[in-house]
DNA sequence: CGAATTTGACCTGCGC
DNA sequence: GCGCAGGTCAAATTCG
């Protein structure tokens, strides 16, 4: 791969520096991150991998200058899964996202996947080991499908 | 008309 | 005990 998979990769997930608020998350078991590497010119922060999230909230860290997105699964009401999705503060083009929890239901497209993102995603990472490894960097191709997408991406602002 | 998204405000937890 | 940051909820607005 490029940098990102090492240096950039590893700067995006711990920022081993001056920040010492929260910025390092125990991850508990049902917790893992995964890297999704977006288009330079897609400033939304939507990931697809396979379920359907609602966004619930957003909010700009100290750790990184981009907003965070918090979405929950719009499938299921009872699904306990949060997605937390925020662009790395190195690459603004790859996007990380924190999946916490496992869902209770399939994914809507068929994919047969349960806990970890599916829709043809190359791999995840950081499950519950230490922030020095190495995420990997997953290609999620963006199909422009929400209706705020092809605002931001660059369409008519209305 | 219904569902989804956006933005702001409020609440909780942790650090100093 | 106070302040800061993160996280969540609710209301309003917009699009399909």
């Amino acid at each position: 791969m490029e940098r990102e998979s090492e240096g950039g990769g590893e700067s995006c997930v711990s920022h081993g520096s001056s920040v010492k608020r929260r910025e390092m998350e125990p991850l508990r078991s049902n917790s893992y991150r995964v890297l999704v590497r977006t288009d330079p010119s897609d400033s939304s922060l939507i990931v697809k991998d396979g379920y359907q999230w609602r966004k619930y909230g957003q909010k700009v860290t100290k750790d990184n200058p981009s907003p965070r997105a918090y979405f929950r699964c719009a499938r299921s009401p009872d699904c306990p899964v949060k997605k937390k999705v925020q662009r790395c503060a190195e690459d603004k083009t790859m996007l990380v996202a924190t999946y916490e929890g496992e869902h209770n239901h399939k994914p809507p497209g068929g994919a047969d996947r349960t806990s970890p993102p599916a829709s043809g995603c190359a791999a995840i990472s950081l499950a519950d080991e230490p922030a020095t490894s190495v995420p990997v960097n997953v290609d999620l191709t963006l199909s422009g499908t929400s209706r705020r997408e092809r605002d931001l991406i660059g369409a008519s602002p209305r």
